[in-house]
DNA sequence: TTAAATTTTTAGACTTAACTAAAAATATAT
DNA sequence: ATATATTTTTAGTTAAGTCTAAAAATTTAA
């Protein structure tokens, strides 16, 4: 078994390869993590003891597949906690990260396993991120940032890149949310934003905006 | 806000208390807890400190307002968990227990007053035990150990006073469950087993049964 | 009421998971 | 290729929570 913080060191080091596909630097977990770069040394060096982590001096981390599967297996947790907490306990998808980030602790097999079949097995979190099965696998839908999109393409939103608080609860206010049917209408070269349509209305997007919404194109 | 171990210290003596209602003295968190007398008095100097009890070197120790308020609510969550365990989850009573242990440390007060909304704000768990209110009030019922009644008396079994899995798992096996209607139909003075009546059929159970069954008199 | 037994506290040590500061290794730039 | 900058590791602290062993206080028994 794995201590709360050895857990979130394992999710960090994941969702780390997820998006980069090479070796882990100390670095660039410390800054996830908001911690210091020897604690994570620390941290990796006893992780690599209970073979999750393959580890070489100076050379960075990569999981091994036990550490993979424990690390996805965490994130599965996260996620269907998340869908059980905007479904069946009306929180909205801005609310439920930071409890999430608790309950994806809790040991219990069974649990996530009826939690699971409570929800009628779910494939996506209420941001639109797919939930690893029981194997540790993801399957990932072909998805393309809004701000990719050309003029009078059009797609529905699938998810957010930026799941911040803030952001989504300012696409709630502009009534933006996952599944609404999305046109380009306009790209502005000036500042990159877009002029879209959702809902038969017009709304302007900035880029910061449109480089976190994913779409996907139809 | 609390550590886990803090939590756990505040619940042992908020439960020492609850049978006692004497001061609580050093030894008997010891054992509750199943620790070093040593460590209970560490802790106990940190929970004086946060002033949720009132400790004197050597006196023991009680719980201030606002330390058994803290108390009443963790045993609150634990025991709401564990209705939701068993209504929504298909857990049975005997398996709840220790899941619930480790969620009733999760901090978020929308996630347990919406759990008590979607169970339908219970009174009691699935061991029959009084659901603290949000104010850490718990209203407790009538209710007398099986040993306790006379030839001929009867009465709806209303909880468990072990609820250890082997004890649980015993009462499934004999179709005890809370709800039914139990008579004692004899009292053997040798053993001080009983001969009881339930769901038509006769049943034998030994004093060591009859004195952890609650019965609600009828 | 003194002695023995029990309970409780203190002192010192250990583990985990952080941190800072400094040293070592690696990467980058001249 | 050498100097500089960056990254990473090591060494040494700290705090929380536990433990054992020993001292102190309290309770019980003679
Ligand atoms: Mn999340
Ligand atoms: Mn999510
Ligand atoms: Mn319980
Ligand atoms: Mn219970």
């Amino acid at each position: 078994m794995f201590t709360f913080s050895e857990e979130n060191y394992l999710k960090a080091i994941y969702h780390l390869e997820l998006d980069s596909d090479k070796v882990i630097s100390t670095n660039s977990i410390a800054k996830k993590l908001e911690t210091k770069a020897s604690s994570v040394t620390d941290m990796i060096q006893k992780l690599s003891e209970k073979e999750v982590v393959v580890y070489k001096k100076y050379q960075g981390v990569t999981l091994t597949d036990f550490g993979r599967k424990t690390a996805a297996n965490i994130v599965r947790k996260h996620r269907l906690w998340e869908v059980f907490l905007v479904e069946k306990l009306n929180f909205s998808w801005d609310e439920v990260h930071d409890v999430a980030e608790q309950l994806e602790h809790i040991k219990s097999p069974k649990l996530i396993d009826q939690i699971d079949a409570f929800l009628g097995f779910p494939t996506h979190d209420p941001h639109g991120d797919p939930i690893p099965d029981k194997e540790g696998n993801l399957k990932t839908i072909e998805k393309s940032l809004l701000s990719t999109l050309s003029k009078n393409e059009s797609g529905i939103c699938v998810g957010v890149n930026d799941s911040s608080s803030e952001f989504l609860k300012f696409l709630d206010k502009k009534g933006v949310t996952l599944g609404k049917q999305i046109t380009v209408l306009e790209k502005e070269d000036f500042d990159a934003s877009l002029l879209i349509e959702i809902d038969n209305n017009k709304l302007s997007v900035s880029n910061k905006i449109a480089s976190n919404l994913y779409i996907q194109r139809q």
